[in-house]
RNA sequence: GGUUCCGUAGCUCAGCUGGAUAGAGCAACAGCCUUCUAAGCUGUGGGUCCCGCGUUCGAAUCGCGGCGGAAUCACCA
């Protein structure tokens, strides 16, 4: 049973005898005492006031008395104006650790038979162009989410929706046609997504000339030049093929569909890699090219149920302003599909493949819009979970000069900056010293683990909604609230553990509640204990940030802890025995957290 | 202009389902390694919690009104 639990049925029972009324639940508020102030657990005395028809001190000391009386758990107490402070006795925190000692897997909750099966959508890249930053954030906070609502006990599954058809892709197998002299990855030597992302900038590159000559040519002829842009943009001889390419593909052109397939199967296999690196994966791919067909056909079916309307160029329209939106575009003139279709299309699709109970959308804050929409779209065709989908919308990575652009090359890569993070590491645990004795493919693992985890651990511990900064000149610190400092504090433990394993120290199944313990050893159990609560509340809240941030104060108070007090040199045996369980459980549970971030931790470094 | 989100130390961020004197890290300065890993620990300085009004015993937190920033409101995806 949790204390809180046995506290707040204590204070209702108190409240009760004391001044005979029935607190309402909320009534009774226990929160953790602050750091100034003696004990652990502090009841606010001021909703009993009414009750007690007496001050707040006098209140908070009647109360603390009687739960000393009448509860074991109860050693100690203070008052401090309206302010109960409670001291947990020793045995309690023992019986605690006990128990969280118990369970490998403390504080996580496996999926029943019933439970509800959640579809998390995240990543959906287009397959013109390699991830960057961005990306990393969608794919880190999909994955650790996912992680999360599987150890709430939810079936998961991480599904993405590959953007693989449309005018992009179009662009840069011309580009390729035009100015690849037969290419390929094996033959360039370069990453199947970075070779085609080289293609659509080449296209970008040589249409924009295009259109600067058109344009001075308009111009000459007397257009003013907005307009002259704009005939130029049009008209220009690149996207006139793109648009012939994208024609030639939709009516299944062998010639151009086989092109279309040998590069987005190069696209995909440099995808692979980087997912790989990432540490991220899906149980269930989709791929636009497959789900747009469907999608039209169901804004079809629900035109005909009178649900959406044509108008007389023959494009459809739902109007959404009895929901306080607009007119929304759902089919073009001449029948195609447009971004809110195809969405309805994967919808449809997976709803056939799977019973979905909550459909989590992890897509960047600019697409809040479409969103509403396409919850009250779904809900208009019939998907039960279409209203109370989620949009898990997260925020903009900024350069400390802006947006990224890729335009002025300031995109940060992917793959390169995992790879720069991996140097970094290797590099300062060579400065360290720290790698003598380990293989080289041990010491490159730990490179790889820590470099990572410092690149994780920054984007996953800021709130999902707010915009954030990274700024490549500073790089990631390795030291302070990081990463790389919470690992390290985990391969602190493992080593004191191997030792104490290697003196024959054995660590028992119970440990005997008579053991004396300081206000630290208390605070880290307390801390320990707060783990499952943070699991729970980050997938109510949808928030894993919760869950880093959590990681970092109990590895600070463990730190504190270590610093403070011997573990192998305590010369009293059961103390000893009691530290080394207290260290085991907290790397036990900074493994759990870190994992559920998607973040690994290293055995020494 | 409408809608949504954000605004906390020089910088990057916690705290926000109302509770005590608003916390970390970075940066600056001063200490701690013959002792379990110094990627660590301790200390000093640093605040109009954007502004105003309201609700409350109590507001960074809730409500209303401003101000500032971002996103969005396409027959682009």
């Amino acid at each position: 049973m949790k204390i809180e639990d046995r506290l707040t049925a204590a204070a209702a029972e108190a409240v009760k005898a004391l001044y005979g009324c029935e607190a309402a639940p909320g009534m009774i508020q226990l929160q953790k005492t602050k750091k100034e102030f003696e004990g652990h657990l502090t009841l606010v005395v001021f909703p009993f006031l009414k009750m007690s028809k007496k001050g707040p001190e006098q209140t908070a000391q009647e109360i603390g008395e009687y739960l000393k009386l009448h509860e074991p758990a109860v050693a100690a107490y203070n008052v401090i104006k309206g302010f109960l402070n409670i001291t947990v006795a020793s045995p309690v925190w023992i019986e605690m650790l006990n128990h969280i000692d118990a369970d490998p897997e403390w504080g996580l909750t496996e999926a029943k038979e019933d439970a509800p099966l959640v579809m998390i959508e995240y990543s959906s890249p287009n397959t013109n162009k390699p991830l960057h930053l961005g990306h990393m954030r969608n794919n880190l906070l999909g994955n650790a989410l996912a992680n999360v609502m599987a150890a709430n006990g939810n079936k998961v599954v991480k599904t993405n929706i590959v953007n693989d058809r449309g005018i992009h892709i179009c662009k840069s197998m011309l580009a390729w046609l035009k100015y690849g002299n037969g290419e390929t990855p094996e033959s360039s030597g370069k990453k199947g997504d970075h070779l085609i992302g080289d293609y659509y900038v080449a296209f970008d590159k040589h249409y924009k000339a295009e259109v600067k000559e058109l344009q001075a040519k308009y111009e000459a002829d007397g257009m003013d030049a907005e307009k002259a842009k704009a005939k130029a943009e049009e008209e220009a001889p690149l996207m006139q093929e793109a648009r012939e390419m994208l024609r030639k593909w939709e009516a299944n052109d062998p010639e151009v569909r086989a092109l279309w397939e040998k590069m987005n199967n190069w696209v995909y296999a440099g995808f692979d890699e980087t997912y790989r690196m990432m540490g991220v994966g899906f149980d269930k791919i989709y791929y636009e090219s497959q789900t747009y067909l469907e999608g039209k056909e169901k804004v079809l079916e629900g035109l005909e149920k009178g649900l959406f309307y044509r108008k007389e160029d023959g494009s459809v329209w739902a109007d959404l302003t009895p929901e306080g939106l607009d007119q929304k575009l759902l089919l073009r003139s001449d029948g195609t599909s447009v971004y809110m279709t195809q969405d309805i299309g994967t919808a449809k699709m997976r709803f056939e493949d799977y019973p979905i109970d909550k459909m989590i959308y992890v897509v960047g804050n600019e697409q809040n819009y479409h969103f509403q929409v396409l919850s009250i779209l779904l809900d208009k065709l019939g998907f039960k979970w279409g209203k109370d989908l989620i949009h898990f919308s997260y925020g903009m990575v900024e350069l400390p000069e802006g947006k990224m652009k890729s335009r002025e090359g300031t995109v940060v890569d992917a793959d390169d900056l995992m790879a720069t993070m991996i140097d970094t590491a290797r590099e300062t645990s060579a400065e360290l010293g720290k790698l003598d004795g380990l293989s080289k493919e041990e010491a490159e693992n730990v490179a790889r683990i820590v470099g990572l985890g410092a690149l994780k651990y920054f984007i996953l511990k800021v709130d999902a909604r707010k915009n954030m900064t990274f700024n490549p000149k500073e790089s990631i610190d390795f030291n302070g609230n990081t990463g790389p400092f919470i690992q390290y504090t985990y391969a602190r433990i493992r080593s004191i553990l191997r030792k104490a394993s290697e003196a024959g120290i054995e660590l028992p199944a119970t440990l005997p509640a008579d053991i004396e313990l300081n206000t630290k050893e208390e605070d880290l159990i307390q801390k320990l204990a707060d783990f499952r609560v943070m699991v729970k509340q980050a997938g109510t809240d949808y928030n894993p940030s919760i869950l880093a941030n959590y990681a970092y104060d109990l590895v600070k108070e463990y730190n504190q802890f270590y610093h403070d007090f011997s573990i192998l040199r305590e010369e009293d045996e059961a103390r000893k025995v009691f530290r080394l369980v207290l260290s085991k459980n907290v790397s036990k549970v900074i493994k759990l957290s870190m994992g559920l971030l998607g973040i690994e931790v290293p055995e020494r470094m």
